[in-house]
DNA sequence: TTGTAGGCGTTATCAC
DNA sequence: GTGATAACGCCTACAA
């Protein structure tokens, strides 16, 4: 009507307040703390709501709060086994509390990974969520700069500054080892991710390459040059065991490439766990379908993704901080014996 | 250094503007449209961010000029080998041209679709991004009020308003009966989907109804009463092959359903595609590493994300517009014969 | 090419 | 419990 500047042609809190004959602060609080405003206020706001179809503007009260009811989160990927079970129970548990996921993806990339919390921090965030603990310089200052709680997923190491909330890899590939090795396998091979930048996946290794020697056994990495996780597979089963000594079972770094081998072994007449057991990670959806089905460990994903939705929330205070947590913030992997090992 | 709020503590254009020595709208032109500033205040603009650290804020100038750099996709679910790579193509091409996605799931549900839909509407998002054609009708009224690009996505209806990129849902259940009645099959048994809600996998029945009719052929339409999809499978092969006249092929609503179905078969003994042919949809990731391998339709779901976006790019003058590209929304499934059928 | 004035819609602050 | 005022940080409109 007045100005110079025409808005979004939407309903504004002026416009509720005017016909609900109040002023605009008391239907902004209206919505954030109901309880202060008399009844009979709160009904005559109520009408004016509705018959303006009035939508809060959210933009404009992150500005005015310096506080916007947004969390973002930087993941390596969305499509893939691993972590879309992570944004899913991160996101529901988010919009239950009224806050929105702002979402982008790093491809195990630092300087992706960088310039989208760059990005990000441009909208003030009320909190940032990122995966693992490897990050760039760039990154790392500014998260010890933000103004905001940060947490970091997949990853567990309780030293570092942000709130951690994950497992540990390290502990994983342990695991592998000493599962195969309590079956009586000696040569166990490893089989790397050939997606170089999964920095986690190279903690597993170690991992393993620690139990192995623990154990008197000879480490044996293998590291394929597909970039396809299947075709990386059919390349370690070919190499691994088709030589004078092939390997009594294979711990491949994700179930993905522990299905590309393992199918590629079986096309060509092996027989799996009798040639050779077969132990993946990561528990995927097609896992136990196949056959045999796949011995793998599952990993926490949609558990990651609701206790950083909960840790975050406690940071902001919308919900009670439980006490002294912190060990909560490590998660179990579960080891699921199947029939490849 | 002024007033009685605090903002974030971090540098305004304000600042910068003052310390290169301009005003803050010329900071600001800096970053929309730097060719219509000199060079020399270019540079000098820049040594004040760097020294500043100067990160625009997004929430005020999304207020201030009404279109937000966010873009707002409401989707049935972000796990699930399904819409993830429609969300992961669709995200990376909005982040390369500025944009932000906010990210809402519907779970199937038009009430949750349509308070995503509301609680997105308070972000003035420059776009509005849905799955299918079917939402309640308080999302119709919202969306057909909403003064913004609306794209409708998974489906193809041109005579809907929104603008739709997506494919044929009747047309893949058409093109599954062509196919078995090409190999000979006559008893062709069609396994819904038990998630209600998936309006689109009935669009895919009746088409799959509408060509056995063609061909005099009788539909047969199993509906599982099983929730997961694994288990929802394994009831309708133990249904339809364990009778006196079994089908002699099934048509699966979704991979999940045909995979666990075959493997419930597999393990009972049965063969397949000898006792009967199995036929999926969606080509998700394992589909081609089952034994048999899994026929089915791939979905263009990562062009679904592309394509999308770039409308909405379009729509908003980011990309320029390649002539009268209607037809171009409709994307193609490509048929994957396998092992299965 | 650059600057001035003021508003976008909400909320923090202070006063009643 | 309610209201007046100004500020959040940026950008549109207009002027020079």
């Amino acid at each position: 009507m007045s100005g110079k500047r025409k808005g979004l042609g939407r309903a504004t809190v002026h416009d509720v307040a005017k016909l609900a004959g109040v002023s605009s602060i008391t239907v902004s609080r209206y919505f954030k703390q109901p309880e202060i405003v008399s009844e009979a206020l709160r009904d005559r706001i109520a009408e004016a709501v509705a018959a303006l179809d009035y939508l809060p503007n959210h933009a404009a009260g992150g500005l005015a709060s310096t506080r916007g009811r947004v969390v973002a989160m930087v993941i390596p990927n969305i499509s893939g086994p691993i972590f879309a079970n992570t944004i899913q129970s991160f996101s529901d548990e988010l919009n239950q509390h009224g806050y929105q996921l702002l979402l982008a993806s790093s491809y195990f990339s630092m300087e992706k990974e960088e310039s989208a919390v760059r990005a990000f921090l441009g909208w003030s965030p009320a909190a940032l969520v990122l995966t693992s603990q490897y990050h760039s310089e760039g990154t790392e200052r500014l998260i010890a700069k933000a103004a905001m709680p940060v947490v970091e997923t997949w990853d567990y190491v309780p030293e570092r500054k942000p709130v951690q909330v994950g497992f540990s890899h390290v502990e994983v590939g342990r695991q592998s080892v000493e599962y195969l090795h309590g079956k009586g396998y000696k040569r166990i091979a490893y089989v790397q991710n050939s997606l170089i930048g999964d920095l986690s996946a190279l903690d597993r290794r170690d991992g393993y390459i620690s139990r192995m020697n623990e154990y008197g056994l000879e480490p044996w990495v293998f590291v394929p040059t597909q970039a396809d996780p299947f075709e990386a597979g059919r390349q370690a089963v070919n190499s691994l065991l088709l030589r004078q000594r092939p390997a009594e079972a294979i711990v491949f770094a994700n179930d993905n490439l522990a299905a590309g081998g393992m199918l590629a072994g079986l096309r060509a007449g092996k027989r799996f766990p009798e040639d050779c057991a077969i132990f993946g990670f990561g528990n995927y959806a097609f896992s136990e379908m196949l056959l045999p089905s796949l011995t793998t460990i599952r990993s926490p994903a949609r558990e990651i993704g609701e206790v950083a939705a909960l840790r975050v929330l406690q940071a902001l205070g919308e919900v009670p901080a439980d006490g002294p947590v912190q060990h909560l913030n490590l998660l179990d992997c579960e080891l699921i014996a199947r029939e490849s090992a």
